[in-house]
DNA sequence: CCCGTATGTTTACGCCGTCAACTTGGTTTA
DNA sequence: TAAACCAAGTTGACGGCGTAAACATACGGG
């Protein structure tokens, strides 16, 4: 049925409809996420959804997850573009830069995406651990082990530096995409996203 | 009509119904202030809500203000209780911790009431002034300000230096509340939390 | 005292998520 | 190949939500 499965039987309705709720959440976070709209955007009933999601929450769940990899997708994009430190050092320092800062263009340029990659899940179990066995985590850490076998990090201040990286990231694409700094003119939110870049690592590598 | 004020006019139904509808955030978080609820509890007709609000938005737009409110109280108690520093330092040093602690304790008291304080607003303009503006923005501001002509903070370094701080708070808060960092053990949790306040005023002061 | 206005109530509308029952059409099997 | 089956759609209905319109009640000032 390769070409004619527009017919009664969508073919790939999944995707159809995860696709059409991801683009919601992309203008509207994820409180924009309405299933029948996302229905109606397909072409379909509402309740066609219900043969592939088991309930609102769960087509949210996927959505989430995409997002999640999309934030992933930008860190592992500005980690490759290999763009130069001011001050040029080594080369894991430059890294970790890149990871904070593909972190936090994504939450510039997609915050309906960010938002919707921690929004709260219907379990509360399910929000942890995920996240912290995700791609852009293991990068996180793989970056810190690296430092710390260059002498950058002390050993002793080693434990929970992830939380120190993460947070710091995370609280200002937050800001950015949850309202508190939407509204900073351009030049102003540059200037202060590198200002917390530099702070951070400063924090986290000796010198630097 | 002091007393017999429930017969048929309320007296205060507009505070009832934020007192109603903050104690569903607390428990539920933005997404669990339903106007129809707030106003079953009061014991009110759900549209009698209209007289005091003009929209749902509008009473959700009161709970967060309470929220904001709660988090600067947060912080001015942990600055009043005047732990002192592991390693006593100048009163300024200890009171940005303070601040600091005090904005993650409430995330970590009240994650339904941090997430509210933060939620999105139907205006996006609304979202942005108000808060840099609040009583709990003028505290950190001061503060630095404090530690600038001390000598803590290079002159050069001083702009910005807000965003540094308010980022790494608001990031280890909202992990918290949100979700990812939720599921830590509290002892995990508690280090976390010192690992990044300690790493973050050593970023911002120059030796301590 | 009486009337206006502030503050309630009832009713109704459309949208939401979701369930139950029915239909359609491709696949499997006798 | 025909029958039977099952996966994947449909329609219709339900209760809950935010909200508008019309109606009711009680307080407070002339």
């Amino acid at each position: 049925m390769n070409e004619r499965r527009r017919a009664y039987h969508h073919g790939d309705l999944a995707n159809a409809l995860t696709n059409a709720a991801t683009e919601l959440a992309r203008h509207g976070g994820p409180e924009a996420v309405v299933l029948r709209e996302a229905a109606r955007q397909v072409g379909v009933s509402a309740t066609a959804a219900y043969r592939h999601f088991a309930s609102h929450g769960d087509l949210i769940h996927e959505v989430k997850e995409r997002c999640q990899a999309s934030l992933a997708e930008y860190m592992r994009a500005e980690v490759d573009a290999g763009s130069p430190l001011p001050d040029p050092g080594p080369e894991a320092v430059r890294r970790l830069r890149a990871l904070g800062r593909g972190y936090i263009r994504f939450a510039v340029a997609e915050p309906g995406l960010f938002r919707t990659a921690f929004c709260q899940a219907e379990s509360p179990r399910e929000n942890s651990l995920a996240m912290v066995e995700s791609p852009a985590f293991t990068m996180l850490s793989a970056t810190l082990d690296e430092l710390t076998g260059l002498g950058l990090i002390p050993r002793a201040r080693r434990p929970y530096t992830e939380m120190v990286a993460w947070s710091s990231a995370h609280g200002l694409a937050a800001l950015i995409a949850d309202g508190p700094l939407a509204a900073f003119p351009e030049e102003e939110r540059e200037a202060a996203i590198n200002r917390t870049l530099d702070a951070t690592i400063e924090a986290i590598c000796t010198g630097a």
